[in-house]
DNA sequence: TTAAGTGCAAAATCTTTGCAAATGT
DNA sequence: ACATTTGCAAAGATTTTGCACTTAA
């Protein structure tokens, strides 16, 4: 299932938002597709520009904010602490549960990628301090730029 | 050289300022001070707080822009998203010139720690992403948290 | 039908900019 | 003395809130 249609990916985003008891309506499936358009992570004015006149900015924020909540999107922030979201593990045709990975900025095209495949490493804390989550943000350039 | 007196952490706050050919003046000292008071790294609107008054906001701003400029704090992100400060790695007494670490936030307090000791491990990309530097932040509890 | 969701207006924050006055060297 | 730095006012941007209207189920 690579590059589903249009149609396609409206059909799954459908099924998301019922899934979570969300009810079906043009402002979800919009910022839906859009995000599921692409490969990196999508940043909230990205959103606000893509989706122009057709989504209220307001709503996009709560939009956003019922979806982070319910575990359909995760949030990244960037380097400039820009809010950054990609659909959530569950969502892909794997069905690989795997809430943390590791992320990849590209410092040229300023992309955000999941790379679900990267090992997370055991971090070895001091004395008193319990881990129960790790956060890793590798910057570099992507597979696309110079 | 622990538990520096408020004379001892000026001297430093001053010898850096020089260092960096900053002019010595009260909000610089007094943001210096603030920060080099904890072991934790100091949130933005944190200082707003302590420094009320006698800093004005806008000037923070600037201060703590050239200050991260002049490589004398950096800036960590917080779970929230808020500027967070801490003084750079070259100001500490050991002169390690680390400045890749981790950072450890603790869900409880929300207190940011900088770990210098603990190592950052080797992160394994994909074909075609060359990495530059990579950020850890551990989320869990510290050890003055139960 | 009716609870949930949206859009608009407006408030509350946060951040930046411009400029005159103050200050450190 | 003079370039830097500060503080204030004001603009710009971002985020939140309240409420009436619309829409999906």
């Amino acid at each position: 299932m690579q590059n589903p249609t249009l149609k396609e990916r409206n059909k799954i985003s459908e099924d998301l938002l019922k899934r979570h008891k969300l009810k079906i309506t043009s402002p979800r499936l919009r910022v839906l597709s859009t995000i599921s358009e692409k490969e990196t992570a999508t940043s909230q004015p990205e959103l606000e520009k893509i989706l122009g006149d057709t989504v209220d900015r307001v709503t996009l924020y709560r939009v956003l904010n019922v979806f982070e909540e319910k575990g359909i999107l995760h949030k990244i922030l960037d380097l400039n602490g820009t809010a950054t979201y990609a659909l959530c593990s569950e969502y892909c045709p794997e069905h690989i549960h795997q809430e943390e990975h590791v992320h990849f900025t590209c410092s040229s095209c300023n992309s955000i990628y999941c790379l679900n495949d990267v090992q997370i490493p055991e971090i070895v804390t001091p004395l008193g301090f319990k881990i129960q989550s790790v956060a890793i943000n590798a910057v570099g350039t992507c597979n696309k730029c110079p």
